[in-house]
DNA sequence: GTCTATAGACAGATAGAC
DNA sequence: GTCTATCTGTCTATAGAC
């Protein structure tokens, strides 16, 4: 599924593939300054250092660069996910709840482009098929992902979810997202906001789990 | 703060507040269709059978268009919740607090194109400082609200929230709009968007409520 | 030298504002 | 209804990689 284009495409070179990179940065910055409707081809090309032509040689429409925006920042964001996953819960030492989500999300900060962008991406998703689908599996990943920190942080020690660990994973990511978003509409900077999300989810975690 | 122009304009006469309102309710349909930068002004007067002339004798620009739409829909949102606040608590009957949810979110159906015109305005609220400004006082005025149907459902029932009844208002809000957009986005139709949203709230209010 | 990716001009359409 | 600005997508000549 790395390449589904109808229309003939001269073959994916390094060279090609670097601009196709360069491109899908610059619109990624684009698109978090001015939003989805409003950055021009022109735009985004600018940024890059390229001028129209090299787009329209990489994609068909702003509408192809803007999935394949998705599925690469959906990619990258499930395998840090992953990682995360990987090296998270080995404290074996008794851990409270609230600091095992600060612990996680210390060093899950987001980049403040992505919430921009994912923002964007979740209102067009709405209207758009192809895009709905991308953001779905995406989001469905992330919840697998958080549910199986929380199962396996809940095995070692011993805490009970009063949720399901699906739905308690996707609690949080929404309650992540929205206040993440909320406090960058208050006006808070990026440290307030990563301050503001971390203690909430952490008191949010520490109501929602009940001791052994 | 219902007028703040710099330019002069004809008084408000019974008809140009008429006028205001069908270009308001034309904008809020056309907004949720198509997104706030793709909605031309052509499209909204068209829907509201009249001409640009009308238009621009009634608004500087798209942009104040917008911002007043958030205000009326903001004033309209809040006079909803303060009259759910003032209609609900009253059974003094044993409730669970999953039946109270339930109970109150069945006479709270958000129409589908409020749901899309909010997501819009949440999500250039983060690049527009006066967008921003009255978000955030629409938020803080619904959070408020809540909290207050809950520490009265609190005091009635007995119930202990395990959170600030605040910070229990700003999830429960979060989360019902995190769900609803999730379930559009999914292809959820209106009804199980809404059955999606009502049990997911109903099973967290659980969960962060312990008994007297 | 060949070949292809890129640049830059071009045309048709449509936007906002008056 | 007009006027100007801007945007998209196409087309062709060329610069530069190999």
């Amino acid at each position: 599924m790395t390449d589904g284009h109808d229309s003939a495409r001269p073959e994916s070179t390094p060279r090609r593939e670097q601009t196709r990179q360069r491109l899908l940065d610059a619109a990624a910055l684009v698109f978090a300054e001015v939003g989805l409707d409003a950055a021009s081809v022109e735009a985004i090309c600018e940024r890059a250092g390229f001028t129209r032509g090299a787009f329209y040689s990489n994609f068909d429409t702003k509408e192809e660069l803007v999935l394949a925006l998705v599925e690469r920042m959906s990619e990258a964001k499930l395998q840090q996910a992953s990682d995360r996953m990987r090296e998270t819960p080995t404290t074996d030492a008794p851990e409270e709840p609230a600091d095992l989500v600060r612990r996680v999300l210390d060093v899950t900060t987001d980049h403040p482009v992505d919430i921009f962008l994912a923002s964007e991406i979740r209102t067009r998703a709405m209207r758009d098929r192809r895009l709905g689908q991308a953001y779905v599996a995406w989001q469905r990943g992330m919840v697998a992902r958080v549910a199986a920190i929380i199962g396996e942080a809940a095995r070692i020690h011993g805490f009970v979810p009063r949720l399901p660990a699906d739905e308690l994973a996707a609690i949080i990511l929404q309650l992540w997202e929205g206040t993440t978003v909320d406090g960058i509409i208050a006006g808070a900077d990026h440290d307030e906001v990563h301050t503001i999300v971390r203690e909430r989810t952490a008191r949010l975690a520490t109501a929602l789990v009940d001791p052994a």
